[in-house]
DNA sequence: TCCGACTTGGCAAGCGCTTGCCATCCTCGC
DNA sequence: GCGAGGATGGCAAGCGCTTGCCAAGTCGGA
């Protein structure tokens, strides 16, 4: 009932008339072993089926292979669809992730970095709200990279917030909208303030904020309808299905009378009625990217940001205006 | 940048004036050390912030504070949602989640049994497919609690599958209807297999498998019309979803022509146009009582199964025969 | 042929914690 | 007042691995 027994370090190096410390640099430092030496000892791992012990190995030297992710809202398909790409790639490098909801709480954040962070290589947080500087701290000098966040000489992964609103206003235009309106997300968001920022500069009105929930879609019918507005783009998808609902509710027939974008493009939006037009927020593409990130950070690199651009996906919930 | 140096055993034993072994025996023993020293040791603890290190813990004694989940496809609203439960009540216990996405492969199912069994103290796994003594090997000793699957002798949650059967259908007949469709999930889940036992008991015609995605309920449409059903409830809200594309496409008025049933009511099936009726999987319920029956069986219980009850969610996807 | 420089692998000291085994000390019951 | 037995806490042996240090071996050039 108990664990069979494993083998160790010492049951490979005594099968391979090695000293333990041989083979664990076989193992841990490639070329640092005559090339012979090493294959003997590969042999006899295979022979015994050794695996590590990652406690071992993390008590005496540090490295885990162990990543956290901590995700405001593990619910929500977008950070899904994240937390799965970095499981996927981690796998890869035989790394097992931790992951933790924050449920878009500061506090909540913060306590699951400081609780995780001793125990993992490094973190990827997905679109922080606490301030970067007690993300760090709580991290206690483990590699972070930030998920739809920058910030100041920090590693970051991010879709071009500008970008997403300027391809769906561009879409919009090109349908022949002039009355449009962007919907604010929560101003703790990061994301949220550069969308804004944009829409000011591209002179879109702006509606909100609201919460980026089917609740806070719903609610914005009204405005929307009060402001005249024949086209709307929200924050995310979840927020667009609730402007869907509304419109349904009241009558409004879409996209004949409104047109609406979502943003994310999460699997549900193609499965709506009638489906969403939406800007993809690459989820897979920032997930794997922030794990690679994170792998460079380890490999002693310097933080670095990457942005990934977003793309229109035409669906059938917006079209020209009447 | 490297870690604040952290407080230790010693740190403590030697600020409270004690031995290691006793500040040990205080945080992990009660009752076995006097409580004045208890007390002082404590103090010591919280004076020098210190925080146990896991990996020294795990090597010297084989407790890792860590748990595992095992899904499907973490994608998957009604997973996340056992996910979250999940890592909100080890929160609680201070245990972290480790979390894999099978994707729905019996190899990687294993695999990610095998690979993190090492490193946990039990896990969680749902709706397996692969062979539950497979299962069992791989976890090498670890307590295991399956979720959405029994078999002999193994501790389990998972909710009455024939009720979720009886409950749609019975929905569904007073509602007048008796030409009910249920549809086959693939045939290696243990669930649909329960169901589909149960549909035949009650004399429900029974379409599929179809693999449990919007494409398998998109293609379930023609079957629905050859077989002039005026209500189908399907594996999963996915599928649902499915077919309520399908009937879109076909011009096929929901409720008024086809009813249709879900299962599982993840959040987005109340955001849909008509929104779904569905029988409610009690995702949160069922991971909150998975963690608690790992616990147990941590606790030395021995195994035990859970069945949660299913309920209707009646929304307006459903409606009176035509 | 000899020497210096580089390779290679053994050695052992821990990493921070748990726990079995004991030596004390205290508490009662008689 | 005394001995038994329980309560308490010290002690130290590891858990399985990494890594700095060093000795021995290897090789090529002068």
């Amino acid at each position: 009932m108990t664990n069979r027994d494993t083998a160790t370090l010492d049951d490979v190096a005594r099968r391979a008339g090695v000293h333990p410390g041989t083979v664990s640099r076989v193992l841990t430092r490639p070329g640092r072993v005559n090339e012979k030496t090493a294959a003997r000892v590969q042999a006899a791992v295979a022979a015994v089926g050794y695996r590590p012990n990652l406690a071992a190995r993390q008590l005496a030297g540090g490295k885990t292979s162990r990543v956290a992710v901590i995700v405001p809202d593990i619910t929500n398909p977008y950070f899904a669809e994240i937390v799965q790409e970095v499981q996927l790639g981690a796998r890869d490098r035989s790394e097992a992730v931790l992951v933790a909801d924050s449920r878009q709480a500061a506090p909540d954040e913060l306590s699951a970095v400081e609780s995780l962070s001793p125990n993992v290589d490094g973190l990827i947080v997905c679109s922080p709200v606490a301030a970067l500087a007690m993300v760090r701290d709580a991290a206690d000098g483990k590699p972070v990279v930030y998920v739809n966040r920058r910030g100041r000489n920090v590693a970051a992964v991010h879709v071009d917030q500008g970008a997403v609103v300027t391809v769906a206003v561009a879409h919009l235009r090109s349908l022949g909208h002039d009355r449009i309106a962007i919907v604010r997300g929560p101003s703790a968001f990061w994301s949220a303030e550069q969308r804004s920022r944009l829409a000011g500069k591209l002179g879109v009105a702006q509606l909100g904020p609201v919460s980026p929930t089917y609740e806070g879609g719903l609610a914005l019918i009204d405005e929307i309808v009060d402001g005249a507005f024949t086209a709307v783009a929200t924050f995310n998808d979840v927020t667009a299905f609730g402007v869907l609902g509304g419109a349904t509710a009241r009558g409004i027939r879409v996209p004949d009378e409104l047109s609406v974008i979502g943003s994310d493009n999460i699997p549900f939006s193609a499965m709506t009625n009638p489906p969403l037009t939406t800007v993809d927020g690459r989820a897979r593409q920032v997930g794997r990217a922030a794990l690679d990130l994170l792998g460079s950070l380890l490999a002693g690199d310097s933080p670095r940001v990457v942005v990934v651009d977003p793309a229109m996906v035409t669906r059938s919930s917006t079209g020209v205006a009447s």
